[in-house]
DNA sequence: ATATTTTTATGCGATATCGCAAATAAATAT
DNA sequence: ATATTTATTTGCGATATCGCATAAAAATAT
């Protein structure tokens, strides 16, 4: 018994295909397919994140995932494709929480409070609940590959903007509540913020622990937000 | 006419084995080098620093220097202790600048023009003289690796070291001068200068201007040193 | 049941990549 | 001059990697 093949039937949760819509509980036409794209997408992401993109291979992942190299390129495309595919699910991961832990209405806690729970979330990301090294997938993959490939450089471009812009808002609608001084800069909180964010995520790829990013973030949000 | 080979005797500059010292005109046995492992590393550097480790083979390496591939591993070791020593070589070259700009001896200028004169050393080394999105040679390359090779691990964990190093050394001796009250934190202000630092790289890589990253610059340091 | 559609399985071919080995070349030591 | 030492050149061999092409399989439509 050298290979054992299974033909397991996912719950068919109409797959992620380019064309956006239309899933109902009507099955598509042809053999579905085997595997759940999220669920791949999660591994490649994994393998992207702690590899890079240029030392995991179309094969290595294949292995991993059980899918062969011809269907993922027919579900995500060439192995760029498939990247950026991973890393949107990533980011939009982040954006997610961010929306949640982000909201500046003046009745979850103080501004630093808010601020606390961000570096939480961010802190939770690049440490994982493993003992790896992770930091920032885009950080530790993208930065790499940027000038190589446009649509990275793209992407990586996009995340920074979103979060400049992300926290500009935050910071805007904070003075507007009177959370911080009317002379304080919202873009210049901004960039503190940002700041600190890349830095903790560069210190966690290194090796840091929850611990000592945490110290790090104390002792910055008690000196800016006093 | 194929292949003209010319056979360049380069001033012999006791190349940089291991070995240190005993480097007098005294010309060493064999069959000299016919280049300069300086030069060499300086390429390669840029090669690694722009395409990554895993992006650039030793041919291409091999095809921008002029240096077959054996005579690359007899000088410098594989791959990976190529990269390290390329590495080395762009570690040093910036130490040395901070060397020379970080000297808080209270004479040279307030301590935000010390740190502009830091960051100005910083902007220029990520944007460099071409248009080329450089960002910093380790978070571009090292992040990316740290996690198959622990030596890269290990380089830039020493690298992050070195800098958090230098600026608490460097804040200490401020708060003594009297150059920032006695009641901040030496650890903090280094914090943010690194924060800030590693935020410049990352936008620099993503292609910002040297003008963009002097508005983040100049912005925070008002803040910081106002 | 048969055709159609979509996915999966298998494998080929071209290229890249690295480490190594053997032969050649250029210097100094004796 | 000859031997010795160190570099360089050339090339081989094993493996990896990707994209593609073709055949088989599993579903729905008619």
């Amino acid at each position: 018994m050298d290979d054992l093949k299974t033909i397991e039937l996912p719950d068919a949760t109409c797959g992620g295909q380019g064309d956006a819509g239309a899933c109902a509980s009507a099955r598509k036409r042809g053999r579905p397919r085997a595997f759940d794209p999220d669920v791949v997408l999660e591994t490649v992401l994994e393998m992207f994140w702690m590899r890079g993109f240029a030392n995991t291979s179309l094969d290595d992942i294949s292995a991993a995932t059980g899918v062969s190299r011809p269907s993922l390129a027919a579900t995500f495309g060439d192995k760029e494709a498939l990247y950026l595919k991973a890393m949107e699910r990533y980011r939009n991961g982040i954006s997610d929480q961010l929306d949640t832990v982000l909201q500046c209405t003046g009745q979850d806690g103080t501004l630093r409070d808010i601020v606390n729970r961000y570096f939480d979330v961010m802190i939770a990301s690049y440490t994982g609940e493993t003992e790896e090294c992770l930091g920032c997938a885009f950080m530790c993959t993208a930065l790499n590959e940027a000038p190589r490939h446009e649509s990275i450089m793209s992407v990586l471009q996009g995340t920074i903007e979103e979060f400049d812009a992300r926290f500009e808002r935050f910071f805007t609608k904070a003075r507007e509540l009177g959370h911080i001084g009317s002379n304080q800069d919202p873009k210049v909180m901004s960039q503190m913020i940002t700041s600190l964010t890349s830095s903790l995520a560069v210190r966690a790829r290194a090796g840091a622990s929850r611990a000592d990013l945490q110290k790090i973030v104390d002792a910055t949000t008690s000196f800016l937000f006093p």
